[in-house]
RNA sequence: GCGGAAGUGGCGAAAUUGGUAGACGCGCUGGAUUUAGGUUCCAGUGCCGCAAGGCGUGAGAGUUCGAGUCUCUCCUUCCGCACCA
């Protein structure tokens, strides 16, 4: 074996070897436990940067130790390759964007095999192949079968100058990024799946999902946003005007109403009414970011209308207000200025009553219409009050009599309300799966038989410019009504991309499968066990792949309630303190880095810099300082074998009374790291402590001396080595496998086992504190009972000294760890 | 505004169950080898102090024999949501 680590032969040879030996293709079998790791598929946008480079590292660290745990594990790699950018990129380079995906799919691929990933490369999927995307049409077509996908009018941004819907990223500042001119809001007919019949499962669920991190399930919990209340009906010109509130026990302290300017009672009562007319579309005008209008004033005029109260048959006024949101609830509230914060300070500007009618006993609680207090809005210990018959019952007493009421009297009904809206899948772009609908004048939208599918995305496509070619294409759009058989045209609207992530997990199962989308061995595989991707996915990739889920799961594709097991979301890679980007300029090539130490030494300092769910700052002297780890970690084997045959070693047989004590200590390192490291992989996912100990353990293996016993626990030790550092840095680990005497390919051998025996202990090192300060250290044997560790720790010299003219109090032994004596 | 996470040397970080703060690595200092430079090896490296020792985990309080860790108040940073009735 050569003393000098040479990266880049050994590097490809590992690689070849894995390509000839296929040996990252799995497939179905019953008799080992299945693991499937997966890392979230990239968007093929050019290269790898170094987020992807942690991204993949972190699953494949997970996949091969998993894998020498003995069990048959599954890690596929694809491409999530439709989407905006291969529009710009067709634009600019006059490229179409099929080519330029495909072209961008190959050299990633390239670069993911140099950084030696072990994934089963026959499962490849590219989402834009209509062998992918035909299945993800068939069942679009089943859920509009099932009433799940239907079509309503939703509001694009729309740019007149270049006649042109524009996605959200295409407007910069209101304006389009193309020409700059104002970007207008568009009605348009567009699909949606229905993801609010799921809402409850979807958040019920998140409980099961104990391996998640709280952050993301939190975060999917607020976006679901679910809450309790009434859906209550005032009455208004003879019509009933529907509110929704989570507070009905607080009805009696109502004194207006609220309408959005979208309401068709606002946009009726503006018809004689100029200056309302001109407030509506002043609101409705206004285009600001959605951050801005939490805290934009708040506006409303009278409409001059009046609402009459279900229970005390009071006639209200009716407000337009510009907070109240069209797209929630009903568009309407009824204000409670007593016991609303925002309310309040509408009333208070606007000069209309405020009533209180919840009171909180205590002489802290003075209530006056004229100051905000935030008890107002108490539940908790709080009392109705000036609301007749319900006067005197807490917070869940009046609501339910309150609810109960207007039940009873068919003026209302508790309601359960969803802050998640139905997911909108339409997009007016080309680069995606076309969706799969025929208009007929006659019979409507028909879907496309599944005889009929794919609808096949033409890719010899000429861009002008702005818009989708597709639309101007008549030989893609022009067809007969799978129904009628009359004249009728497709749809020529795309797929919001998330619809094909939301899916590819399963596809990866019986990715070659032609005839059907998800066949047994997608049952086989799901759930995924181990999930890896970046943050920025905690709710709509998350939300959305785990509702496709149970819509297969009701199709009968799957038989798991969730489709990802455990999540690890990873952090993002910085370099001076910001995200790696190409517009700050300060981004790493990874390309630049496998060239120059190879792809261990970036593999190793993507793991070793931070642990995985930490952002991780990027280091060029950190990464030198992996290289020389590993230059070292050579060397020291290297000089092993030049010394000649290992000494035999069994370490069941070893006699461990003939080691000396450093042996004996380097062997106890030994195993408690792989007890430390083991529990590092499996348990803490914290693969930089992992590296670290193995460091450590390599420090002190170096220092063993070159007798024959020494020798043959520096192989132990190195074997061990290896063996734990193999996910991490596995083409050195496949080169010096071998030459240490392991059997066999190292991506195959068993995790290391701890061998109790070497952790056995003579003496424990006891700490010694006087009043909780450090003074000595001692050792003591390893059987010392408390009795004889506390004379021990008196004893000690420096103990002594700090025990002259006091007294001690209490004396504290912890076993195994320290005593403090207390004096004073 | 609401929700979440975090704040530890010059830097990245470690301390897993309340028990030696700073493992491991980078950087730096000194030395050895070699030298054109780098590489490699050895020693040192939280702060103050010659030392003994003192101080030290964003700030302040509390619980405890003992707090980076638990409780309360506050400050800062980052992330998510953002008028949700």
């Amino acid at each position: 074996m050569d003393q000098h680590y040479e990266p880049q032969t050994l590097e490809a040879a590992a690689q070849q070897h894995w390509l000839a030996q296929n040996s990252f293709a799995v497939a179905h079998d019953d008799s080992r436990e299945k693991f499937y790791c997966l890392a979230m598929f990239p968007y093929p946008s050019g290269k790898l940067h170094m987020g992807h480079v942690r991204n993949y590292t972190i699953a494949d660290v997970i996949a091969r130790y998993q894998r020498m745990l003995g069990k048959n594990v599954l890690q596929p790699m694809g491409w999530d390759a439709f989407g905006l950018p291969a529009e710009n990129a067709a634009i600019k380079n006059n490229v179409p964007p099929a080519q330029w995906t495909k072209q961008n799919i190959d050299d990633m691929r390239g670069q993911l095999r140099q950084l030696g990933f072990a994934y089963d490369w026959d499962r490849e999927i590219a989402t834009c192949n209509p062998e992918y995307y035909r299945w993800e049409q068939w069942f679009f077509t089943r859920l509009f079968e099932k009433g799940l996908a239907y079509k309503k009018k939703a509001e694009v941004n729309w740019c007149e100058t270049d006649q042109t819907v524009l996605a959200n990223e295409q407007v910069v500042d209101g304006c389009c990024w193309r020409c700059d001119n104002p970007v207008q809001r568009r009605e348009i007919d567009q699909w949606f799946i229905k993801i609010t019949d799921y809402a409850d499962q979807l958040l019920a669920d998140l409980d099961k999902l104990d391996q998640w991190p709280e952050q993301v399930r939190t975060m999917q919990r607020n976006w679901i946003g679910r809450s309790e209340g009434v859906e209550l009906d005032f009455t208004c010109e003879g019509q009933p005007l529907t509110v929704y509130t989570t507070r009905p026990d607080t009805l009696m302290g109502a004194t207006y109403l609220a309408i959005a300017p979208q309401h068709p009672l606002a946009k009726a009562a503006a018809e004689n009414n100029a200056a309302l007319a001109e407030f509506i579309e002043a609101q409705s005008r206004v285009k600001v970011a959605e951050a801005d209008m939490a805290t934009m004033e708040k506006l409303g005029m009278d409409t001059g209308l009046t609402a009459t109260h279900p229970l005390t048959g009071e006639h209200l006024p009716v407000w337009v207000a510009n907070f109240v949101l069209m797209s929630y609830g009903s568009g309407a509230v009824m204000s409670v200025p007593g016991h609303d914060e925002r309310d309040h300070a509408f009333a208070s500007k606007y000069h209309l009553p405020i009533v209180q009618v919840v009171d909180k006993p205590g002489d802290d609680f003075v209530y006056s219409t004229h100051m905000w207090q935030d008890w107002y809005a108490d539940k908790q210990d709080t009392v109705s009050v000036n609301s007749g018959e319900f006067d005197g019952t807490d917070f869940q007493g009046t609501f339910d009599a309150i609810a109960d009421k207007l039940e009873s009297l068919g003026k209302g009904k508790r309601t359960v309300n969803f802050r998640l809206r139905d997911w909108g899948v339409s997009r007016q772009r080309y680069w995606g799966a076309p969706i799969p609908i025929i208009n007929c004048g006659d019979c409507g939208a028909v879907p496309v038989p599944a005889a009929d599918l794919p609808v096949v995305l033409p890719t010899e496509v000429a861009f002008e410019g702005v818009g989708s070619p597709i639309k101007k294409m008549p030989e893609f759009y022009e067809t007969s009504c799978p129904a009628c058989g009359k004249p009728a045209e497709r749809e020529t609207d795309t797929f919001d991309t998330f619809m094909e992530s939301s899916w590819y997990y399963a596809r990866y199962a019986c990715a070659r499968n032609d005839q059907v989308m998800l066949d047994a061995e997608a049952d086989y595989w799901a759930p995924v066990d181990q999930y890896v991707g970046g943050i920025e996915h905690a709710i709509l990739h998350l939300l959305y792949a785990r509702f496709y889920h149970k819509l297969m799961r009701d199709e009968g594709l799957v038989s798991s309630d969730e489709p990802f097991t455990r999540l690890l979301t990873q952090g993002m890679v910085l370099k001076d303190g910001a995200k790696m980007s190409k517009s700050k300029g300060n981004t790493v090539d990874p390309q630049e880095l496998i060239d120059r130490y190879g792809a261990d030494t970036v593999r190793l300092f993507s793991m070793f810099a931070a642990p995985p769910e930490q952002s991780l700052e990027w280091s060029d002297s950190g990464v030198e300082g992996a290289n020389r780890f590993l230059r070292r970690l050579w060397k020291l084997a290297a000089t092993l074998l030049e010394g000649g045959a290992i000494p035999a070693l069994d370490p069941s047989a070893m006699d461990l009374a003939a080691l000396n004590p450093q042996q004996k200590d380097a062997r106890r390192k030994i195993h408690e790291t792989i007890a430390k490291v083991s529990d590092d992989y499996g348990r803490r996912q914290t693969f930089n402590t992992a590296i670290a100990a193995v460091m450590e353990l390599c420090n002190e293996l170096g220092r063993l001396d070159d007798s024959d016993a020494s020798r043959a626990v520096l192989a132990e030790g190195l074997r061990a080595v290896v063996l734990m550092l193999n996910p991490i840095v596995p083409h050195a680990c496949h080169a010096l496998w071998p030459a240490l005497g392991g059997e066999g390919d190292v991506l195959n051998a068993p995790w290391p086992d701890v061998d109790e025996s070497a952790l056995v202990r003579d003496s424990i090192e006891i700490v010694v504190q006087v009043n909780g300060k450090l003074r000595a250290k001692m050792d003591v044997a390893a059987d010392a009972d408390k009795a004889a560790i506390e004379a021990a720790a008196l004893a000690q010299d420096n103990v002594q000294r700090f025990l002259e003219d006091v007294t001690v109090r209490k004396v504290i032994v912890v076993p195994g760890k320290l005593v403090n004596i207390v004096a004073n």
